[in-house]
DNA sequence: AGGCAATCTAGTCACTGTCAAGATGCTGGG
DNA sequence: CCCAGCATCTTGACAGTGACTAGATTGCCT
């Protein structure tokens, strides 16, 4: 019933995760509802489980896919503000990966893919922020957390003021401009 | 039954928002049961709504009383650098508080109290940064974000490895004197 | 053609939030 | 002094949820 075909939905994995990510979007991960997802998938409520195993499993594919979805999106630039531009345009774009990536009471912590891609992008962060400051680990969570709580401000819907209508990047151009000014050595500009 | 005296427990909103504290600092928000809370307070499953209306009306609570917290842990100082300092150890030390307030989808969006006591501590952040950058908006957002990254990465347990057993307020001293070396006015120091 | 594993269904259980109706104890006005 | 009213708490019920089990269906591989 429901579909068409009964049994086999077809791609029932990827249908149950952007339903998910739709969810996410507006009402932030808490609200995710297993048997909701499976209605909207037109299958039975215990379908998704086979795929994910349990909520756990399904937020943490999410943010696997994130990791991999963030590393793309950072590409391979050379110059630090573009990293952060980037960074924060993850963020806005993909919103529900996001937020599940940095909500680890939600996520199997010691799943193998989960940890093997926030590590390749963590360690493409680290490579990118490196040579900019006096130590490259305070240098890098500078970066980090300038990038970060600015996206999570944005997404918490907190810098709504502030922005008062400009370009959420365009802010962070200039905000990176203003702080990073004179640091040791000045961001080379790449092409963009 | 359970505690001694059956009826009017003596102070179950105190001892329930404790309780609540407790489990978001472990366990996250998303883990709160009320009926959960209701067993630890020795009290009947019930009892918790009549302080709070509902789950969003014990958060809302939580976050009320966190933006309260908070802008008394800023304190008065005028060094921006201290102030960051002081966000931060707020975060650490009010792990519950300062995760609930940047859920909103987990409150209730229009709470008068809420909404007065986050514009009360807002405005205390803004009137502190103004005057350090040149665009006070941007100047406000940069500061923000910043302090507001590091703490956040903190708290999920992402900034492990680079902190690497640092103590992490004097890390974020370190961080902001990398960063705000040379902009506009530089901090002027107060007695801390 | 036949079996096998992947996929999905159906049923169940304990748990949760929320609501309604009633019980209990405190408190202040006569 | 007492009793009416009120805040506080209990009890019971209902729908929704995650998780588990057993069984049905289907595509694939040899």
């Amino acid at each position: 019933m429901t579909t068409g075909r009964a049994y086999h939905h077809g791609d029932l994995r990827r249908t149950v995760l952007t339903a998910a990510l739709d969810v996410i979007t507006t009402e932030g991960p808490a609200a995710l509802s297993l048997r909701d997802l499976a209605r909207r998938a037109g299958v039975s409520h215990a379908a998704p489980a086979h795929h994910f195993g349990d909520r756990a499993g399904l937020l943490t594919a999410i943010a696997t896919e994130g990791y991999g979805l963030l590393a793309a999106a950072l590409g391979e630039t050379g110059d630090l503000r573009d990293l952060g531009v980037r960074y924060v345009r993850f963020a806005t774009s993909h919103p529900a990966h996001f937020q599940t990536m940095f909500r680890p009471e939600l996520l199997r912590p010691d799943a193998p893919e989960l940890l093997a891609a926030r590590e390749r992008t963590r360690s493409r962060l680290r490579t990118a922020v490196e040579g900019y400051g006096e130590d490259p680990a305070i240098g890098f969570m500078a970066a980090w957390s300038l990038a970060h709580g600015f996206a999570t401000l944005l997404l918490s819907r907190n810098l709504d003021d502030p922005l008062d209508g400009r370009d959420p990047e365009e802010a962070f151009r200039a905000l990176t401009g203003e702080m990073f000014r004179a640091t040791g050595s000045p961001p080379r500009r790449t092409g963009r």
